[in-house]
DNA sequence: CTTTTATTGACTATATTTGACCTTGTGACC
DNA sequence: GGTCACAAGGTCAAATATAGTCAATAAAAG
């Protein structure tokens, strides 16, 4: 369990809340509202948004300014058309950090394509404190893998 | 002989004592924190951690730096044989080729300690084929790869 | 006396929080 | 239509809060 003792863990917890609840998976509402509701800089909505809310953890965020502005947060699916493809394509490139490597398999987690077991297995040899030393380009050999995975997961013969 | 008055063991002997009262198998704290209790520095949990908090030993260490940041002690689970841990030990500073890793492996799944995906997704990253020319000593980084998944199978926050 | 283990502190890395300033959209007024 | 006030949201950098690393030194063990 999170310690959720900072802002920002607790306002990515109510907006996932608040985004789990409702049924058109995604919720819109205003930066300065939210804001004030935690008694906070609006700027650090903004942060949290950034940091919490990127395209490798699935969420896609839209916003308008001026009068009548506000904040669209959606959840997105995997597109169930040669995701792995997709993904490795557009996802993975030839340098995988260990935040991106991490996020991606959070996502992948969630939908069901990793058990909790096998991400935590991966992440765990992902770790920048296992390779650094021993892997000069550490990026590259992740994003090498994670495609190796990946095409793995593809192959017939692995629900047996 | 140990003195058993010395910082280090203390504080091990304090962190062990806490992991022991716990229900989840696991606490949370702040190195900040536990160096002020101890009057120490806070490099001296470092210290501890890094020679007392070990794989081998049966625990991992999780942490997060900033605002909010914490260190997580996990106490593995229970291996009544004590398979992970004596293979763990003979892997310790050792090499593993990737014929020796796989017939591992192998061995792992007719026990049923990973699923056939889980080890053909393990089998799939240690490959030379993936590591050879981007890790100058691969069978290094795969003896510390096969024990870092060894001690995350210990763990009891993953419902195997 | 030599080797191993423990202790400390200076420096580094990373995450969060806040605030000052910037940009864009809307609508009223001319 | 043009301009202006106001109502959003955006950006960025500084301040703050943590934790990590490394090497020098001290202490203990052999």
């Amino acid at each position: 369990m999170r310690t959720m003792s900072n802002l920002a863990d607790r306002i990515e917890a109510y907006l996932k809340r608040i985004l789990g609840e409702t049924e058109e998976g995604y919720i819109v509402l205003q930066r300065g509202t939210l804001a004030d509701y935690f008694s906070c800089a609006p700027s650090q909505i903004n942060y949290v948004l950034t940091t919490r809310f990127t395209a490798e953890k699935g969420y896609l965020v839209e916003s308008r300014r001026g009068g009548g502005g506000y904040l669209r947060i959606i959840k997105l699916g995997l597109d169930p058309e040669g995701k792995f493809q997709r993904l490795m394509a557009e996802l993975i490139g030839e340098e995988l950090s260990q935040e991106r490597a991490y996020n991606l398999i959070d996502r992948l987690e969630e939908e069901e394509i990793f058990t909790k077991k096998e991400a935590i297995l991966i992440k765990s040899i992902f770790a920048d404190r296992i390779l650094a030393d021993l892997v000069p380009k550490a990026s590259a050999l992740r994003a090498r893998m994670m495609k190796e995975i990946l095409a793995n997961m593809c192959r017939d013969d692995i629900n047996i």
